[in-house]
DNA sequence: AGAGATGCCATGGGATTTCATGGGAAGCAA
DNA sequence: TTGCTTCCCATGAAATCCCATGGCATCTCT
């Protein structure tokens, strides 16, 4: 069973805050999810991260168990590690799937990034974003204008030759 | 077993959005899916990418497998990078040819590039690209009207030589 | 060569299962 | 009580499984 995820999604977020994982990536936090078994829940890590972040981040138990060792391997007390884990570990929630598939987004979260009736999944890695749709628009926009050397109508795996050169 | 693919096909698409894929190119699917044996279902990726993509592209698990390699070894958190990871990760779905040839296009992806009861694939090295047949009747042309050099009557050719000026 | 058989292929359809989503009611806390 | 949670059930739509048909090309037998 695949580890990483693939694809995106739009699903409700009903009014008890309620949002079905899809099908999809629901198997993936299942199988890695150490201590899954059918029948069980599968659990994960919700980080929400600092104050400027307008997205959530799932996290499948797997993932995030090695995030944790690479915060343990940096210098104890260096900036960076307290930065690390101000955000992976300070900001962030343990939760489970439900019987139905659905994940429970807090009330808090849910104002952090301002979802109210639609939430956009996408893939990131073995982490799964979530977004309100429109602030992933944006987001994607943004994205795009930060690689101004991609002409309109050119074929993205351009910018792999990049890699090799620069 | 050839890699690459060859030509272009109309096919019907159902009622349940099911497209029947050349053999010619499913042979393809099968020799470029490492994990494919007789019996079993060639897997394969569609990419649906941004919002302005009206087409999808079809990856064999091998071309797909160098485009991620690829972008692996571009600089973590690099514009292009991010961009890329966008496109080929977030905006992808993975799938596979069933037991009668056929694929299915989920009703979300039909919807975006507007593909109601046929489609027309293209060959597009190693991927295959998914067209309503009128939006690429229309790509053809714009494909001509992007290479304003080439005069109309000439040989196509004779713009291989512009690849060794730069 | 011609007739018939065989096999591959694109296409269609019924039946079943999975999945996203909505809502009621019990449990719990403030 | 009043608001959140948690558990359980209901439903329509979409996806999946499995089987059927007709056309075209190739092969085989006489």
């Amino acid at each position: 069973m695949a580890r990483r995820f693939r694809g995106s999604e739009e699903v409700k977020v009903d009014a008890k805050g309620r949002v079905s994982i899809p099908a999809k990536f629901r198997r993936i936090f299942e199988a890695s999810d150490p201590d899954f078994e059918a029948g069980k829940r599968a659990q994960l890590v919700i980080v929400h991260g600092t104050r400027d972040w307008n997205w959530l981040q799932l996290f499948t138990i797997e993932a995030m168990e090695e995030i944790e060792d690479g915060i343990a391997r940096m210098p104890r007390g260096s900036a960076a590690r307290n930065l690390l884990e101000n955000i992976y570990q300070g900001h962030a929630d343990e939760a489970e799937i439900d019987g139905d598939g659905r994940l429970v987004l807090p009330q808090k979260l849910r104002e952090k990034i301002g979802l109210t009736d639609s939430a956009f999944f996408i893939s990131a890695g073995d982490s799964l974003k979530v977004w309100t749709p429109e602030a992933h628009a944006e987001e994607e926009r943004a994205l795009e204008a930060r690689v101004p050397e991609l002409e309109p109508g050119a074929d993205p795996l351009s910018l792999l030759s990049l890699a090799e050169e620069g």
